[in-house]
DNA sequence: GCCTCGCATAGTCACAAGCTATAGAACAAT
DNA sequence: ATTGTTCTATAGCTTGTGACTATGCGAGGC
């Protein structure tokens, strides 16, 4: 059976024509090197060297198989560089789910720059409710997920990656526009709108138990599935919203976002189950970690100026 | 250091994902093919699979590695494909020097046949005067010649492609354009347009000395290096020739061609160095020969009709 | 004609690939 | 729980073969 060890011999015995020199480039002896030429040749069935006893030339099938045999060890040097890059995570394929509602904060931030520093990943983007996202996770549809932070995490890892306050959102023309912080005890009697607990537990529980520590039961006049569409509404007058603060970011001239007192902090993690192996993972998460340390960093930059 | 063995036991044991099974397609126990991967991993400092004592299943790297591995494997049956065709002559480059004076028969028959049964070998056809071919070879310049049969062939080897009688061309006019056939004695006085001997030795020596057997000294009135030239100019009345049959394919009506009482034959061969080893010389000769019998055949067939 | 060079052959050694036997983990069935 | 089954890993031995040294032998050079 041909081995790369003949072709190794038969390259370096090509190059130089010289048993003697190529044995002793290969640090063999001169005897094992013609042995191992011969047996090349008597595998393949096709003499490679004319050799007098004088002189070593290649034959024309000689010259073909060592242009060939370039192409061998080309595809052979790739395969393992690919392994080795695949096997740190610098090489793969990731698949990433994130809620919408991470659309105007963490999300670009983390995959531009993922997909900057790891350009051999195919990094494959989808938006996915928050009910669906931890499912996705645990059945291995998806390898990561960003998400407010599940209540359930068992076999799951999971890394904050994002933190922000919850502000209120107020429509046009609303009695409490004029106030620089509003205590939530003076939204007694406002219609919410609120994403459904089934959809995103967390961010839900976390509104309600809010408005129930400081002696209000919300109103829950309306539940609607994404946040845009909850700031949109708002802006429509249907009704007043908590939302990350974030939202601000969509710029809808309409609405007002005013700071909650005592605001609550949403927490936006990365999940990935820890016993999914694709090694670009921990490429991703280290990438994450980083992105939010930077936009952490910026933010009390911003602060002292 | 790896070798192919272990690329092809790591391809059948992905293929399977289970020990046992993989030994048995390569033929051998399970102890060694566990010890073969371990090594495998350990070379490429790259974990491959993800075993636990039950189940077999490939990593990230690993997936990644045997997508690899198989163009290594592609690019060796190839290199080995290639060697046995080019060992066989089947595939390669030849290169091969003609006459431009077989351009109207020989030549285009074998070389559209070569091409034609063997499209790997890269044909380089180079028109040379018959002086250059003998050295040509020599030299290792060109693999095979097409030309008369030179007087001095040692070293060389040469196989009989093609024969046919020369004939005398007579310019427009001639007063011996009537005759059916012409003997030699005739054309005492005649001014003769020869190749000089220089140039191709076996033609102008066997026109000569054709013309002194039937006791006429040619008078050369004229050196032209191409047959093609010579029965140019006897269509614009320079003077006669005697030329191999196959120039009345130029066509040219200017100008009669007529048999010759015992006319001479000429024969094309093919040339080449016996310790040449391009072993598309074989299969071109081989096809040349062939070439020759089937045109052979052809006209004993015109004849019966 | 002798010497040197350089590939091939002969004979020996040692390492590693392969074998058998078995341990030991994971899961299934009772 | 307990036992059986199914796998992979490990241990220890055997053997094939790649590599070594010594030497043969033909081709050129002096």
């Amino acid at each position: 059976m041909i081995e790369l060890r003949h072709l190794r011999y038969f390259r370096v015995l090509a190059e130089t024509l010289h048993f003697g020199k190529a044995a002793e480039l290969l640090h063999i002896s001169q005897p094992p090197l013609s042995r191992q030429i011969a047996l090349l040749e008597e595998a393949l069935g096709v003499k490679l060297f004319d050799r007098s006893r004088r002189r070593v030339e290649l034959t024309e099938a000689g010259r073909r198989f060592y242009l060939d045999t370039g192409a061998v060890f080309s595809a052979f040097e790739q395969a393992k560089r690919n392994a080795l890059a695949t096997a740190r995570g610098d090489a793969g394929e990731l698949s990433v789910g994130f809620m919408m509602s991470t659309a105007y904060s963490i999300t670009p931030t983390v995959t531009r720059r993922y997909a900057a520093h790891y350009p051999q990943v195919n990094l494959k983007l989808a938006e996915t409710l928050p009910l669906d996202l931890a499912e996705d996770i645990y059945s291995g549809n998806k390898d990561v997920a960003i998400m407010y932070r599940p209540q359930d995490c068992t076999g799951l890892e999971t890394i904050t990656i994002f933190r922000e306050p919850m502000m209120v959102v107020l429509p046009p023309g609303h009695r409490l526009r004029g106030r620089d912080v509003i205590d939530p005890a003076e939204l007694a009697g406002e219609i919410f709108i609120v994403t459904p607990k089934r959809i995103a537990p967390a961010l839900h529980d976390m509104i309600v138990s809010y408005c129930l520590q400081h002696g209000v039961t919300p109103n829950v006049g309306l539940e609607i599935n994404m946040q845009q569409s909850i700031v949109n509404l708002v802006g429509e007058g249907m009704g007043i919203a908590i939302v990350p603060r974030s939202m601000r970011n969509m710029r809808l001239s309409t609405t007002t976002f005013k700071p909650l007192k005592n605001a609550p902090i949403i927490e936006v993690v990365a999940v990935w189950k820890n016993d999914n192996h694709n090694p670009c993972i921990a490429t991703f998460v280290e990438s994450a970690e980083q992105a939010w340390r930077d936009v952490e960093a910026a933010w009390s930059e911003e602060e002292r100026c």
